[in-house]
DNA sequence: CTGTTAGCGCTTTCAT
DNA sequence: ATGAAAGCGCTAACAG
């Protein structure tokens, strides 16, 4: 069933089945009504393919991730979804786990189904970006990458400010008189990277130099996260306070310290980062970071919407994280 | 940029470049070489509108979920995007948040784009698919409901048996001699209402014949099982087991026992349901049960997969759950 | 092996 | 206020 059919039994042209679909304003009423029940009756819905084969158009955005389970990646997701629907788009979802040639695949087909902009999620698309081939595929779309900064002419960046997020975690700390802390980074993103700036900083200006040495590399989940502290126990080291760039992380640190017999906050303290659930579950309950992904999620909307629609033009902004107290310290 | 730029740079005809574009045998290898990198050169992706306009199909599908941020949710969706991705489809993510309006709203828009198929993740479209409305809209597109049952022609089903899920956690308690149980039981959709049915029905196998009088009702959250179990406590109820029908709730009930100086499981044993992240976090580790959302979603594709391409014709399925021992029971 | 041509279902001038 | 007609970019007969 098409418009001609739908025109057929009304009696009318296809223009009109049009106009009245769009909902136009010269069309007789006498007309339209009768038009609007041939419609309803046969419950037609018009072919968004045929409609934007000529309005160049879809309705429809991109989302590009790393992994949708993520709950740092999901909140900012359907934050991202919800507003986009709310705008009349529809998102489609790419789980590239963070690899090029999959990102690359998706991009490319995204750009044959003429999306009308892409939203990159995750500071690992700070480093795929900067690739001749990403970049190529990025230069006839709108594009927003939420948490990364983007050197490209149609594109904005919604950044948060990660190295302030660790060094309140690291304030916070100290003012409370755990002075001994150690870091625990994860993987080797440019977000990963900046929490870790975030920490040495924070320390030297408690006019402790040396920071770097109180960083220790570990996988992002609890296994990691118990593995380190495991390690600093067997080293014999010294310290008061874990501070770690995930919840997860910080959640093994403090099984592990709590395994070793050692008291939260009384001994040690620990500090995670995301506000998730992750660390309303802990016990006791994280003292965490919160990064915002949800404002970080409509800021992005906002930004693409305003690049898709030429309409007022926002700009790049940055957003600040908030610590959330818990009774990790 | 469009097929005919291509062929006229090319010196060749349309059909040509379309022939090349797509693969097809009957093509002179030295044209063939010449269209290549023409194409090659113009970095050209071909219009997936204009080519669905005509093969009717946007090798693209759309999930309706509830909510991706809860992780049984993003866990089935994750699986069931990559999968598609595999196979050439892309996925639309629809977060409909359980609402009928909002489903409806989905329903329409997809079905104008013209997807190939639907996935419906969750049981409460068990309730929402019996409105007329809903019915309607699915008629014409093969659809698959992950977790529930559908009376529709072109429609499958996967199954998960949480009511033998819940009895096995039952079993394993009442083996270990936990023979006082409460049920949590969260919300009021067809799953957690079999989940409670196999609750009360395992009791029944131990000559327990009022089991609705150990069934709490509460919110799927931490606080929604502490309030729970507080509640217990208050009342004076003699208890030695906590059944739940969410991890989250579990983890809620776990918190409330030690906060109130029990000990887990020497004192009450507790058990969760999904056997998520939630359930390691937990201090001790969840006893939970896996309902095995990675293989209903590869089971989701698989079955709409053939509805699509009217191949093999599967059929629907039941998965059955697994219980995963943690130190909680 | 290659080109010509007729659609796919819609929007949008341009007439009337 | 309405209709006729020209595309949008592609695929798939059909003809050569």
């Amino acid at each position: 069933m098409n418009i001609y059919d739908i025109a057929k039994e009304a009696g009318v042209s296809i223009s009109t089945v049009s106009r009245v679909m769009n909902k136009k304003e010269n069309v007789n009423p006498a007309t339209r009504k009768k038009v609007e029940e041939i419609l309803e009756k046969n419950n037609y819905t018009p072919s968004a393919i045929a409609r934007g084969m000529v309005s160049k158009t879809m309705k429809t955005v991109a989302i590009l991730t790393v992994d949708i389970r993520v709950p740092h990646y999901s909140r900012t997701a359907y934050t991202i979804e919800r507003e986009f629907s709310r705008r009349g788009y529809e998102v489609l979802l790419c789980n590239t786990g963070g690899e090029l040639s999959e990102t690359v695949k998706y991009l490319r087909t995204v750009q044959e189904k003429k999306v009308d902009g892409i939203v990159l999620v995750g500071s690992v698309f700070n480093t795929l970006c900067k690739k001749e081939e990403i970049g190529k595929l990025l230069k006839n779309t709108p594009v927003v990458l939420a948490n990364g900064k983007l050197e490209l002419p149609n594109s904005y960046s919604v950044l948060v400010d990660d190295r302030y997020g660790v060094a309140m975690a690291v304030n916070h700390l100290m003012q409370r008189g755990y002075d001994k802390l150690f870091y625990l980074k994860d993987m080797d993103t440019v977000s990963a990277r900046f929490k870790c700036e975030g920490f040495i900083q924070a320390l030297q200006s408690y006019g402790i130099h040396n920071g770097k040495g109180y960083v220790i590399e570990t996988e992002r989940s609890i296994e990691g996260g118990m593995r380190a502290v495991n390690q600093l126990l067997l080293d014999k080291k010294e310290f008061t306070g874990i501070v770690c760039g995930e919840d997860l992380t910080a959640v093994g640190a403090v099984k592990a310290l709590l395994h070793a017999g050692l008291r939260v906050p009384e001994d040690v303290a620990v500090t995670g980062y995301n506000n998730s659930d992750y660390a309303a579950i802990c016990e006791p309950e994280l003292t965490t970071v919160d990064n915002k992904p949800e404002m970080v999620a409509m800021m992005s909307v906002q930004l693409l919407t305003s690049l898709i629609e030429k309409t007022e033009a926002y700009s790049s902004c940055t957003i600040q994280p908030e610590l959330v107290k818990g009774r990790t310290t």
